[in-house]
RNA sequence: GGAGGAGUGUCCGAGUGGUUUAAGGAGGCGGUCUUGAAAACCGUUGUACCGCAAGGUACCGGGGGUUCGAAUCCCUCCUCCUCCGCCA
């Protein structure tokens, strides 16, 4: 969420940002409703006033055993224009509110100005995707070769986008899971967390799903829950409405969750394979900053989430997202993407962003710079570190051998107790 | 799911319609005293919104209502605790 004032004083600044991204938004609407609550909130703030001030001398006479029913009746007739422009008021910061929740952030100065991924900006390259001197196989060839993967049966319990991991498969998932969490909470000084996997509206508007993208997300019948597309959620969810320590920041946490998303308008896009499913796991990783601190934090972050894939040994590369590309709240974000050979490219495995304090003032999310200090919003920011599913099957098909099997990465070795998986 | 109890400021805690602009205590900050510290004493200590300012308005779990006036009465929702039922 945008800062009102900010949209109130410096209306050039935010229609830049807005027409960076290709985004449209009702900007005038808003500034003149902005204006009529103003006027309405002067008007039956003096009512008020005057209305607290009879009250007293209401109550002074009565003590007194004086008569006070002229008084009483001229506050009646007060009483109903207050409770008009009370409820007036109210109608309008409803729709000020809608329409500043549907408002994206603006990027940061240091983003590309494009309008899709074909304007993102390559950074840096690591590793050298390798060269096979036989024909590599897709990752869900190599997993249903050897016995790890079955789609068929994950159709006829699940349905379409799902998968069963089976044996070293399964066990594959949880390796990953553990390997990438010691690595964040051993060496990069995250804490973990094991948050909720279902959450409610407040939280999917603190972090900027909702109301926006509800058709993303599966929510439950019963009961007013929502699937969580992400950790990010509850993980930054978890200090709404608080005022935070400044010696606490920054705050680093990473957490385990599955994810679950509804893949609405992918139709037809990733079919094959595990690369785009209704239910992955992933590690991620979140921040609490302050300001001054988060372009900092954010680029150790994805530092962070790079160890990971050289860890492992998996070629890839860092983007930089143009303004057309970004998400809805970040202000600026990298993508990580992994070498995959049988798509002969690199495909998305983490999204690192850094939202300045969009998220926090949605989320409410504030610390005290100092003692006596006045609270300010802090800058939140998450990235992948990395997504689990879209690992195994860079895996798989980087580390594939002719004869169907797959070496399993040095560092994840100690997790696994074996060298390589073969049917 | 059923029955009962409870939610007050950073914390504890008083307060069932009118000087409550939320008592009192603890903690924090500043000061006096002291070589220094402790103790004692004095002062101070929330958030948001409107306003150039003076100032005003709102907030006692959330939302709505009754009333000239609500922490206090009513409705509704949420959370926590106790007991019962069910349950990994």
């Amino acid at each position: 969420m945008l800062d009102i004032k900010l949209v109130r004083n410096d209306l050039e600044k935010v229609r830049a940002g807005m027409s960076k991204r290709g985004a449209n938004v009702p900007l005038d609407d808003f500034l003149k409703l902005d204006e009529e609550r103003r006027k309405k909130l002067n008007e039956v703030e003096q009512l008020k006033n005057r209305r607290n001030t009879v009250s007293k001398e209401v109550g002074r006479l009565k003590a007194q055993g004086q008569d006070a029913s002229l008084l009483i009746k001229e506050m009646q007739e007060e009483g109903d224009r207050v409770q008009t422009l009370d409820s007036e008021i109210r109608n309008i910061e409803d729709k000020l509110l809608e329409i500043l929740l549907v408002i994206p952030n603006i990027p940061h100065e240091s983003v590309p100005v494009g309008k899709d991924e074909t304007e993102n900006q390559i950074i840096r390259n690591w590793g050298e995707p390798r060269k096979f001197d036989f024909a590599p196989k897709t990752h869900d060839e190599v997993g249903v070769g050897i016995g790890i993967m079955d789609f068929e049966r994950a159709a006829k319990i699940s349905g379409a986008r799902f998968v069963v991991m089976r044996g070293f498969g399964a066990k594959l998932e949880r390796a990953l899971c553990n390997f990438m969490l010691d690595l964040h909470t051993k060496e990069h000084g995250y804490t973990e967390i094991f948050p909720p996997f279902l959450v409610n509206r407040d939280s999917l508007t603190g972090t900027g799903q909702l109301p926006k993208f509800e058709e993303d997300l599966f929510k439950c019948v019963n009961g007013d829950y929502y699937l969580i597309p992400t950790a990010e959620v509850p993980v930054t969810n978890i200090h709404r409405d608080e005022i935070l320590d400044a010696a606490q920041l920054p705050i680093k946490y990473a957490a385990y969750t599955a994810c679950f998303r509804a893949e609405a308008g992918a139709a037809g896009r990733d079919t094959r394979g595990i690369i785009r499913q209704h239910q992955f796991n992933k590690v991620e990783l979140v921040k609490f900053t302050k300001p001054e601190e988060s372009y900092q934090e954010h680029e150790q972050l994805v530092n962070d989430a790079e160890t990971v894939l050289k860890k492992l040994g998996l070629p890839y590369r860092v983007v930089l997202l143009c303004t057309g590309d970004q998400g809805f709240s970040a202000a600026k974000c990298y993508d990580l993407e992994v070498w995959l050979p049988s798509f002969n490219t690199y495909r998305e495995i983490s999204s690192c962003s850094n939202f300045e304090d969009f998220q926090a003032r949605r989320a409410n999310i504030r610390y005290r710079p100092g003692v006596g200090a006045k609270p300010e919003f802090v800058h939140t920011l998450n990235g992948s570190g990395i997504a689990v599913g879209r690992t195994v099957a860079a895996i798989l098909e980087n580390y594939q051998n002719e004869d169907g099997s797959v070496t399993v990465p040095e560092a994840l070795r100690p997790y696994l107790g074996v060298e390589r998986l073969y049917e």
